[in-house]
DNA sequence: GTCTATAAATTGATAGAC
DNA sequence: GTCTATCAATTTATAGAC
C-alpha cells in the first residue's frame, strides 16, 4: 500500500474520496464527473482503478458490513448474559460507526436499486436477525421488560443506533463513548424491568 | 404494476404516485421516465400537471413539513409540564408519520443538493430546535435525568422517532399507537430520573 | 389530458496516446 | 497513472397534434 502523495491514487485511497462525495450528494446524485472533480483527476482515470461506479459502491458497502459483522464475532458478543451481550453489540456498533462513519452512512442509505445494493440489504437483514435473537433471549432471561415485542424493541434500539449517522461527527461535540453511554442509558435503561 | 386503466390525474393525485416511486428508487435515482411508467402516462404528460421533477419534490416536502409543524401548534404541545408536552410531540409525530409516511420518508432522506432541498432542511432544523427547547425545559423542571446533555438527548430521541420510516408500515404489524407506546416507554422511560 | 416526436444536455464508459 | 477525445444511452424538458 503506497502512502498516497499528491495526484496519484490507489483503489482504496480513491474509495475514501468517492464515499465522501456519495454521502454528500447521494449515490445516484453523484456522477462520475462529480467524482473526478473531487479527486482532481479526469473521469477516465477513475476507470484505471475500478471497474465503474457500482464497483466503487460495492467496495464501500463491503467494508461497512465486514466491520459490523466483526462485532458479532467478538468474545463479548458470545459470552455472558444475553442482556450484556446485547449492550456489547450496541456499544461496539457505535464504535464501528465512529471508525467507519462514511461507509456505514452509505450502507444505511442504500435502497436496493441494483444487485450490488440488494446483496448489501440482504446482509443487513442477517445482522438485524442476529440482534433480534439477542433481544428475545434477554427478555426470556427476565433482564428486559416482557411487555414489549422483541422484534419491535430490536427495531427501535437499532433505529436509534443507526440514526447516529445523521448527526454524529468524530471529533466534534460528544465523543463516541459519551454517545454510546447516553444511548445505552436511554434505551436499555427504559427497557429494563 | 399500478394504474391498469386510469389515465387521468390531478396535480395532487399524481404526487401520491410520484412520492411512492421517489421512496422506492430514491429521488435522484428516479427519472421522469420511471415516473411516467408508474403513472401509466407519458413523460410529457407529467409536465401538464407540474413544472418538473424538482417542483414535485417541493410539493412533497412541503406537505411533510406542514404536518410536523402543525404538531408543535397543538394545545397539547403548549400547555402543561415540559415533559408532558414533549411526550405529546413525540406521540403526535409518530401519528404524522403514520398518516403521511411517504412524504415524511422523503423529507428525512433529503440531502440538500438543490435550493428546494436546502429550504426543507432549514425548516427541519427549526423543528429540531423547538423540540430541543422542550427537552432542556423538562430537564430544568427535574422531570428528566440531568446527567445527559439536552442536545444529545434530543438527537437520540428524534433519531429513534425518525428511524420508524425505515420499517413502519401502516396496517402491517404493530399499530402506530403500539409503536408510539413502545417508543415512549423505551426512550422517556430511560430518561426519567 | 394525453399523445408523438424531438431537442439539448448529461451520463457511464471506452480507446488509445504519453 | 493520467490525459484527450469520443460514444451510445439516458435524462429533463419543449412543441404541437388530437
Amino acid at each position: 500500500m503506497p502512502a498516497a502523495a499528491r495526484p496519484s491514487y490507489s483503489a482504496t485511497s480513491l474509495l475514501d474520496v468517492a464515499v465522501q462525495v456519495f454521502n454528500e450528494r447521494g449515490y445516484d446524485g453523484t456522477s462520475m464527473g462529480d467524482l473526478a472533480a473531487a479527486l482532481g483527476i479526469t473521469k477516465s482515470s477513475i476507470y484505471h482503478h475500478v471497474a465503474g461506479k457500482e464497483a466503487l459502491l460495492g467496495l464501500a458497502l463491503d467494508r461497512a458490513l465486514s466491520a459490523l459483522f466483526a462485532v458479532l464475532d467478538e468474545p463479548g458478543a458470545a459470552e455472558g448474559r444475553a442482556r450484556d451481550r446485547l449492550e456489547h453489540v450496541v456499544r461496539r456498533s457505535v464504535a464501528v460507526l465512529d471508525r467507519e462513519l462514511p461507509f456505514v452512512t452509505l450502507l444505511l442509505r442504500v435502497r436496493g436499486n441494483t444487485p450490488t445494493e440488494q446483496a448489501a440489504l440482504a446482509r443487513r437483514r442477517e445482522f438485524d436477525r442476529r440482534v433480534a435473537d439477542l433481544v428475545a433471549e434477554a427478555i426470556a432471561d427476565g433482564d428486559l421488560r416482557d411487555d414489549l415485542d422483541p422484534a419491535l424493541v430490536t427495531r427501535l434500539l437499532f433505529g436509534t443506533v443507526n440514526s447516529l449517522v445523521e448527526w454524529y461527527r468524530p471529533g466534534r461535540g460528544a465523543s463516541a463513548d459519551e454517545v454510546a453511554d447516553a444511548l445505552v442509558e436511554m434505551t436499555l435503561g427504559g427497557l429494563e424491568r
